[in-house]
RNA sequence: GGCCCCGUAGCCAAGUGGUAAGGCGACGGUUUGCAAAACCGUUAUGCGGCGGUUCGAAUCCGCCCGGGGCCUCCA
């Protein structure tokens, strides 16, 4: 059974769909707001509900899953008037951008990516409906608000109390803003364009605007994600993903805004049945780093927020190929190794941790593959159980302990993703068979399994390669970012080196080796003769 | 000020009442023309500290120390 650590309760619940037949199961999360590159904590923000969505998959359910582009909004509006630019060019970049990296990262597609700016109809539809039942009021300056006070369960999902929060609030709000709302805590939901900050409202062709029955401006943040999920996956839906940070007060606002405005059909039930937050990544300060200041500096684990004011983002493109030196599943195995909901303090050698984790597992599957490679016996048809059983029995008495660590992996694989995704004990799992693959491998000397008895070694490589795929981790090794001329080249040199080894010129081989080696081409010999170059 | 979270080996990290997964690194050995990969062995009598509850505590409770996050538009 799995169980999800839900937010709104905070604690860990079984997971039941909405669907009463059990079937299917409906999921948002909240994508970026596009206007500037993806930093590695976005790439955690894709990878978890990623994760989520695979393993809904892999246990049988059928999902329907939607993520959003925040295309409308303050920092959007002041960097196209910075750049002179149509602020339509500068969020289609950076959207085409982010389906270039989660392509790279092995980021399933969403089922529908709505854009904010394409859903500006539904979202005054939510406000009018909001004014209907008594939710939203005209402020004195004219924008339209949320008023908090009208909803009794305002508050839940963040666990917070409403005169906690005035209490909290003091010193640090806009006094002007503040006198024209009823509540300090009541959030925008149709803004006017009159009302912008004297920065955006001078920004002319660059601010973008619509009309509404309140006047020409644009919605509040919070109003889109209503909109959207209520639009593509219904009134309620199983399980909403987002940063952490978004709980409060974006998730908090959505789901006020959503229950208000939908209420009808509602009643008293919840719009999302499973609130699933995954924690920041954070970065360890450069020394490059000038801006960081020492005050934002942990003094124990040298840990710093990843922000731009600071200077310390991390770009994923700058750390993937092409234009970076790591294949992308290293990016998703750093992910994986520790819980969505723990922080990482991330520093440049945990990716190369990452990467060593990544080859353990493709040069067991591959020095599996050119074991058994030859041998016949091996059919997709037959069961494992069959193909050993075909064998004489001292094969088949071999080959069930390997069968059993396959079996025994799944499980334990299962177990930890059933306890709120534990991606970290997941990948144990994977490891301990990767073991007993290497273990029973190592028990022939010339790198070739008996033939007869590869089918255990089949299954056990099916396992990981089924298991990794849930992780969302490719199971084959990817080429690199060099070009079919590279590649050509290196096997030239590979084939110039067999021939100088086979006459036992071991100095010029030594030196090819070597020389591949500068250029960042990892050289292994295999039994046989021949040898094979992996990019580092 | 309010709310919430974390502290496990040199490093990353799982484990929330039954006696410390997994990975990286390091060291020694096997294998190899030499390597690489792989295998074998070693690497936490102990989970920030001190008390308490319990037959039993990394896990529950209290206090202390250290760190982090959110509190009006950050994933």
């Amino acid at each position: 059974m799995l169980r999800i650590l839900n937010s709104l309760t905070r604690t860990k619940e079984d997971f039941k769909p909405i669907d009463p037949a059990g079937k299917h199961v409906t999921m948002y999360t909240c994508g970026p707001t596009v206007y500037d590159s993806l930093h590695l904590g976005h790439a955690r923000a894709a990878i978890t509900p990623d994760i989520v969505r695979r393993y809904l998959v892999y246990k049988g359910y059928q999902v329907r899953y939607a993520t959003n582009f925040t295309d409308v909004d303050d920092k959007i509006i002041r960097r196209a008037i910075e750049e002179r630019r149509d602020w339509r060019a500068l969020t289609a970049e950076y959207i085409d951008e982010f389906h270039r990296v989660m392509l790279a990262l092995n980021v399933a597609p969403a089922d529908v990516y709505p854009r904010a700016t394409d859903h500006i109809p539904e979202m005054i539809e939510i406000v009018q409906r909001l004014f209907k039942h008594g939710h939203a009021y005209v402020a004195k300056d004219g924008d339209i608000y949320f008023n908090i006070a009208s909803f009794e369960r305002y508050g839940k999902l963040s666990g917070r109390k409403l005169e906690e929060e005035e209490a909290g609030l003091s010193g640090r709000i806009d006094e002007a803003r503040l006198a024209v709302k009823k509540n300090p805590g009541d959030f925008v939901l149709w803004k006017l364009l009159k009302n912008d900050k004297p920065e955006i409202a001078k920004g002319g062709e660059h601010v973008p605007r619509w009309a509404s029955p309140w006047g020409d401006g644009r919605p509040g943040w919070h109003l889109e994600c209503s909109a959207m999920s209520q639009k593509y996956l219904g009134v309620p839906f199983d399980i909403h993903c987002g940063g952490k940070d978004l709980l409060f007060p974006h998730h908090e606002d959505e789901k006020a805004q959503t229950e208000c405005a939908f209420c009808d059909a509602l009643g008293a039930r919840e719009s999302v049945h499973y609130w699933v937050h995954n924690e920041f990544l954070n970065a360890k300060a450069r020394p490059e780093d000038a801006k960081v200041a020492a005050e934002h500096v942990d003094a124990q684990t040298g840990g710093v927020k990843m922000s731009k004011s600071l200077g310390n983002v991390r770009w994923v493109r700058e750390m993937i190929w092409p234009e970076g030196p790591y294949d992308p599943m290293v990016v998703r195995m750093l992910m994986l190794g520790s819980h969505y909901r723990s922080p990482i303090v991330f520093e440049p050698a945990m990716l190369d941790e990452a990467a060593a984790r990544l080859d353990r597992i493709y040069n067991a599957l591959e020095t599996v593959g050119r074991a058994i490679q030859s041998d016949m016996t091996i059919s997709w048809r037959k069961s494992p159980e069959e193909l050993a059983l075909a064998g004489d029995p001292n094969a088949m008495t071999r080959q069930m302990p390997l069968l059993a660590a396959a079996t025994l992996a799944r499980q334990n694989f299962e177990i930890a993703m059933d306890d709120d995704f534990n991606t970290a004990g997941a990948l144990g799992a994977v490891f301990d068979l990767i073991t007993k693959i290497n273990q029973d491998l190592s028990r022939y000397g010339t790198g070739k399994v008996p033939p007869g008895e590869g089918a255990s070694f089949h299954e056990a490589a099916r396992t990981v390669r089924r298991l990794l795929g849930v992780l969302g981790i490719r199971p084959d090794r990817a080429k690199g970012a060099t070009g079919n001329d590279a590649e050509k080249l290196v096997d030239l040199l590979l084939y110039v080196r067999q021939e100088a080894r086979t006459a036992k010129q071991f100095v010029l081989g030594d030196r090819i080796r070597d020389a591949l080696s500068a250029l960042g081409y990892e050289i292994e010999d295999l039994p046989g003769g021949k040898s094979a170059a992996k990019k580092k």
